[in-house]
DNA sequence: CGCCACAGTT
DNA sequence: AACTGTGGCG
């Protein structure tokens, strides 16, 4: 039996129109840790990884494993039907072939009722490429959407690179052919940490934890304070992979996995997601955290508006700046159709992590407060 | 060797999105007064010309004349990469078969670059029909566009007529006719200036300048003073085109040309208050310069600044004030599909000049700052 | 919470 | 080119 009520339905709902183009059906994979979609993208070109951890719920319930196969486009419909401030309550029986979604308006006494067919969908196993890559960038998601999108008008692919100047990325088109370089703040550092797979926590935020790693020089990032710790915590509970199980695929991961206790039953949250930014007031503590993690960030749109209410510089720099990490130079090819497709997960969260290798699979990763969104792309072949 | 910056990428973005459903490909014909394209719509039937004066640029250089041959679909998606305000440089070497267009964000450190090639294109040489016109409208240019739009929906064609009464826009249908009548601001005086063509200042502002100026005006594009009566004889001699050169167009009509060069002796011109840009204080000096070319008139720059004497109120007023002037009752008729084209120029400045000459061709002026947008379009014939 | 503006998509 | 949706501001 699966209960999970969220607090705001607008986030499923970005959450489903970020990837919807890519997958058409899909397992909603339920346990105790919270719920877990993974699939190939129509053509089997891009994997999409998605993670809601159960403390990311305000109530969460999921007695034993199961895979709830939904049709994207019919939970989309769905889910259309609720106003962004809804309580969602998502509700399985456990053999059942529906999944019943309660909508609660917030100041009203509307209650909408809705049950979805389900599906049975074949698990593709589906491995997740996890490796430590060479590379990092963290930058605005909204940034990164319109360089892909404006690069998408000149050619099919970009070349995105990673060198001592900053993050280029470059397509040749018939009629012209166009680059884009972002500096970055403060000096390259060495990749911080990987994106820790499986689990959430990391840099969700915004990735600019990095706690650990001692000769990382990244220092400015971030830090957040307090949070981090939290989240750390929280993090590593939800870190257990449950993916692992099918398989992995062809990366290992590293091992993030050992503190793997999570294990809280913690059923009742209240809903703690924002939490992590909210620091307004002990914003003393650490300046740094960028809040961006769920809502109360939001500025997005990096240019003209800048003034956020926030005022604090800090955070526009979160918001707009760019990190970038790098262990050696990196350059890889990648198909911008793909890419496009990715960054409208800008809706879901401000911030963006590309991870990359050279020859291996690219991540971009949308770590919220409590999941991510991520996507893995192979590069085009014969990419210089 | 050209190199020009503009401190807002918006604005080239907006004057090509007002000229691109009409020209299909252009020459970006740069010489060291600034930037110009005239080209046929691509039936032949409208003329556009683009004047973009150097002093228009936050930095300018064109070490020699050179014609960029550009297809304007092309450059509007490269445009489309610039957000609005970005610095955007345009630069091309002497031979190049590229224009390099370099956008900076101004408080980022996101630099793009994007090469567009270049194409050969015959220079069309366009003449462009310079008269003394017997009437000038001067209104708004979101009034004028709301009105065409309206009377397109009508009819074909719209018969445009000044007389004392005023103005009138008159489109008759199968279902419906409608007239709009506009009867302006002020009693109705002699057209006070001509175009200035291939010059700028003229009335850029905004018409309703008249001050006197013995007889030469044309000097001094600056102004605009137009006044009436000198009028005449200055637009005579602001009336050299440059274009010219390459021959006339069917429109031409009278002698203009005579003055090509325009033998205006007057180089120096005197009060140029608006010199924008530059330093103040010399301002006056090198805005002789600039006209003193060949090319006189050039540059001007009226614009934004609207400085102009006399207007600065009206200017405001300006903004939705018609003004019209007439010496004899005008009465023609157009296409309204090219007056719809014509009016989405209104983004790039809020006033627009109407000048008509019965059985001659109408030019649709947006004069701006640092330059202008010309339509010139033959009426249909039988037009009462 | 509602309204207005800007951007993206069709 | 127009419409719809999203984001920001009051």
């Amino acid at each position: 039996m699966l209960e999970a009520k969220l607090n705001e339905a607008g986030m499923l709902k970005k959450l489903l129109d970020a990837i919807k183009e890519l997958v058409t059906d899909a397992n909603f994979e339920c346990n105790e840790e919270g719920i877990n979609l993974q699939a190939m993208d129509n053509s089997h070109v891009a994997l999409v990884s998605v993670q809601l951890s159960q403390t990311g719920f305000k109530k969460y319930r999921c007695d034993r494993p199961m895979p709830l196969g939904v049709n994207i486009g019919s939970l989309t419909k769905v889910l259309k039907c609720a106003k962004d401030d809804d309580i969602c309550t998502l509700k399985s029986a456990d053999d059942a072939d529906i999944l019943n979604l309660v909508y609660e308006a917030k100041n009203t006494d509307r209650i909408a009722e809705y049950e979805l067919k389900l599906m049975d969908i074949d698990s593709d196993s589906l491995g997740i490429p996890d490796t430590d890559y060479e590379a990092r960038v963290v930058m605005s998601s909204s940034e990164f959407a319109r360089i892909v999108r404006d690069l998408s008008q000149l050619g099919e692919s970009v070349r995105i690179e990673v060198s001592k100047e900053g993050v280029r990325f470059a397509s040749d088109g018939e009629a012209a052919n166009g680059n884009v370089l972002l500096k970055g703040k403060g000096p390259i550092g060495k990749v911080s940490s990987g994106p820790v797979n499986n689990s959430q926590g990391e840099g969700s935020g915004d990735g600019e934890e990095e706690d650990v790693k001692p000769e990382v020089v990244e220092v400015d990032e971030g830090e957040e304070d307090e949070d981090s710790d939290k989240k750390k915590k929280a993090s590593n509970k939800t870190k257990v992979k449950k993916e692992k199980t099918d398989g992995d695929v062809d990366m290992e991961d590293g091992g993030d996995e050992e503190d793997e206790d999570d294990g809280e039953p913690e059923v009742e949250k209240d809903d703690e997601e924002e939490d992590e930014d909210e620091e307004a007031g002990d914003s003393k503590k650490r300046k740094k955290k960028a809040n961006g993690t769920s809502k109360p960030a939001k500025k997005s749109k990096t240019s003209k508006g800048k003034g956020k209410r926030k005022d604090d510089d800090e955070e526009e720099e979160a918001t707009d700046s760019v990190v970038i990490e790098m262990n050696s130079h990196v350059s890889l090819t990648f198909s911008l159709k793909y890419l496009v497709n990715f960054s409208k997960t800008a809706s879901l969260h401000n911030r963006v992590q590309l991870y990359m290798s050279n020859e291996v699979p690219l991540l971009v990763s949308y770590d919220f407060g409590p999941g991510f969104v991520r996507y893995y792309l192979a590069p085009k072949i014969g990419d210089d």
